[in-house]
DNA sequence: AATTTTTATTTTGATCGGTGAAATAATTGT
DNA sequence: ACAATTATTTCACCGATCAAAATAAAAATT
């Protein structure tokens, strides 16, 4: 049941502990373990035996401190960080034309990026996994590491992933429905690796790395040529009973609206989407079809009135459905991390004023939002950011057994 | 920082294996030491000592066990169930003519329920307390109770609330804002009192005793005068960063769309609110503003055309808001609590096959919709089944410090 | 320079919850 | 009566955590 691909929740107390003082080491970036024992309301002696697990096995280090401005009597504190050099990960992003793979190394520091492009923007599940395999051998060719180095390997996927399993449902980058990766994944690649939605891992990026470090309720959207969505409720990736939840894309706003891809009516990705601002900029005159959406926002600053138009009403619509996520969600801190630049100033600002508007009225301010370009490397990063985090755990539970041998 | 209001995350390993081994019981109803081991999956040993402790502490009993078709070799197993007598529970709702209180047994069974009029729809804070006190006491007495016998009270108020510390941002009871109550119930309540949104016990209620017991992640949406949602996500209800999230009856469904009485455009409740009907039905001739949704239900039963495409706009507009929230959350289950028919057949199948149409297609079934009748006193039942909850893990915290002294 | 004070970390010994194994209990089948 | 079977309890132990004591490493003081 609990095969390689889903290592969570089988933490025994003490891999747990250990886990946790990691996560704090982690995200305090240096540390003492007093501070540690402090932050985690737990004793100090717990702290000295995690931490000397944890140094055993490689994964955090001592930081000889600075001489500088530790202007405290007493015998210093020793500071602990992550040893960035335990092991390397590799993130994968199933773009439309490229496979992008960013290697990181344990504390998240990018080691060496590359594209891989892909001949075919759909295959099958057999050549998928194949291309993987290329973008990530390529990858580190080319960075001049031995694969054997990566730890694991994470994998970000648009369309209905349950990452707890490696079952897709469907992915627009694929051509069968309902294919279970896991056994791929063991049979072609040489290391533990994780598949999971695309959002989802932009989530997780912005939980360990972004804006939302030590958040426990937050929401990632991101927008590019659909809109998606990743959800941290109390410190965790919220993936819903099937693992497909999180469709912010499809999210009606507009009853009986417009048409969306996906075939139904008045979906937000049918007002805010790359190839909606396309559609409704579209006068049936000559060039259309070329149309991007840099021409949209050329056009606007221009004075175009439909351009304007049509980023107003996306900019007021998005404000719209981030409203109905606060409304409903009530998280801390949103994060909207967008492609390329179709909502930069002044439709931020419109955005803004409409999910102002659309909020529920309570006392309590607004959750913090926060805008970020997102690159296609971010995306890898994301996937990643996941991949660290499984791998920790597996190093961990790894490391445990050696212990009882 | 932990008062009285606010009991959970406050046990030790100890207590938390006891409320485990408790709700265990309780889910299943009648159950054995051995299945309660391999249900939990811990040792016997264990849930021998945990229920020795509750059963100590008379929270549950052994059941001398049907003699019937047992018909096993070995030692017969001996039942264990809650212990109904253990204490009573009263839940409160308050409502707009009146206080509605439900007195339930430690099982969750009625004793005796009690209607206590109100003179005004909306009380400063003290008043309310002394209201709700009122209430209590004439309660206890219709049924012969002593007030010392209730362990334990639970109040559902609309409006913003924060159930964990209690306190009040805004209600439509209460002539103040941001009003800390906990203090209030100390002082004029003679019992540990807690306070959450009446949508939230409706949820909790579903949870432990309706549909949705023994769910991780499910959904109760409240249809009456507005629309509410309690959310259960990993078992537990999820509250949001402020504690008042869920607004489901404020989620935009259209865009610039028909006006709320909050004041916002397109709002839910604008379409399928009790008084969204009625406005949307009314025209301007003679007796419409005593019109009420049994008159149109009439109405459009009878042919009238303007209330069946009212009604039905109704049904396929709160289709697609529970499709929005399946897409989003992924929930295992809906349940649909209503309080009058207004959405009864054939509304109801317009809205199934609205929430169908506008859910994005996975392969994996959609969620379990559940249609509930929602009387007043349900609302206070669930008031009750929070209360219950609550009272629980005091009692198993008391219990556990008498261990210790 | 030696001593005191202060703070951080480690060691030690005790506690406590959970567990497996063995013992006990309560049946049915023979 | 005795064997077989299943449920529960008892018991000895393990391992995680913790408080307290010991130790370490500095700064301040003498």
């Amino acid at each position: 049941m609990t095969s390689d691909f889903a290592p969570a929740g089988t933490l025994d107390a003490r891999d747990a502990t250990r886990l946790r003082v990691l996560q704090c080491i982690r995200s305090a970036g240096t540390i003492s373990r007093t501070d540690i024992a402090r932050a985690l309301d737990s004793s100090p002696a717990t702290v000295t035996s995690a931490c000397g697990a944890l140094l055993d096995a490689g994964l955090i280090r001592e930081e000889r401190r600075m001489p500088s401005e530790n202007v405290q009597r007493g015998r210093p504190r020793v500071m602990l960080q992550i040893n960035g050099e335990a092991f390397a990960v590799a993130g994968l992003k199933v773009a439309r034309e490229a496979i992008v793979v960013m290697i990181v190394d344990f504390r998240g520091d990018e080691i060496g990026s590359f594209v891989s492009p892909l001949e075919a923007s759909c295959m099958d599940p057999d050549g998928l996994v194949q291309e993987v395999r290329r973008a990530l051998d390529a990858a580190c060719a080319r960075h001049g590491l031995d694969t054997a180095r990566i730890a694991g390997l994470s994998l970000g996927i648009p369309g209905f992933v349950n990452g707890e399993t490696g079952f897709m449902h469907w992915s627009s980058s694929v051509t069968e429905r309902n294919v279970d990766f896991a056994p791929l994944f063991r049979k072609h690649l040489p290391c533990p690796t994780f598949l999971d939605n695309d959002a989802n891992l932009v989530a997780k990026a912005e939980h360990l790395f972004g804006a939302g470090r030590g958040l426990s309720n937050f929401l990632v959207v991101t927008l590019e040529h659909g809109v998606g969505m990743g959800i941290i409720l109390n410190g965790e990736l919220y993936r819903g009973e099937r693992g497909c939840g999180a469709e912010l894309g499809h999210m009606k706003v507009q009853f009986g609206g417009a048409l969306c891809q996906c075939g139904q009516r008045g979906c937000l990705e049918a007002y805010v989407g790359d190839y909606a601002l396309v559609r409704d900029t579209s006068t049936g005159q000559q060039s259309d079809a070329a149309k991007s959406i840099q021409d949209i926002l050329h056009a606007a600053r221009n004075g175009d009135r439909l351009a304007r138009e049509v980023l107003d009403r996306a900019s007021q619509i998005l404000g719209v459905a981030l409203a109905n996520l606060v409304n409903l969600f009530d998280p801390e801190h949103i994060v909207l991390a967008r492609s390329r630049p179709p909502f930069d100033h002044p439709y931020t600002e419109a955005m803004l004023t409409s999910l102002r508007r659309n909020t529920v009225q309570v006392d309590a301010p607004l959750p913090e939002i926060t805008v970020r370009n997102l690159d296609e490397m971010m995306w890898a990063k994301g996937a990643a950011a996941l991949g660290i985090e499984m791998v920790t755990i597996l190093k961990i539970r790894e490391r445990g057994t050696q212990d009882a041998a």
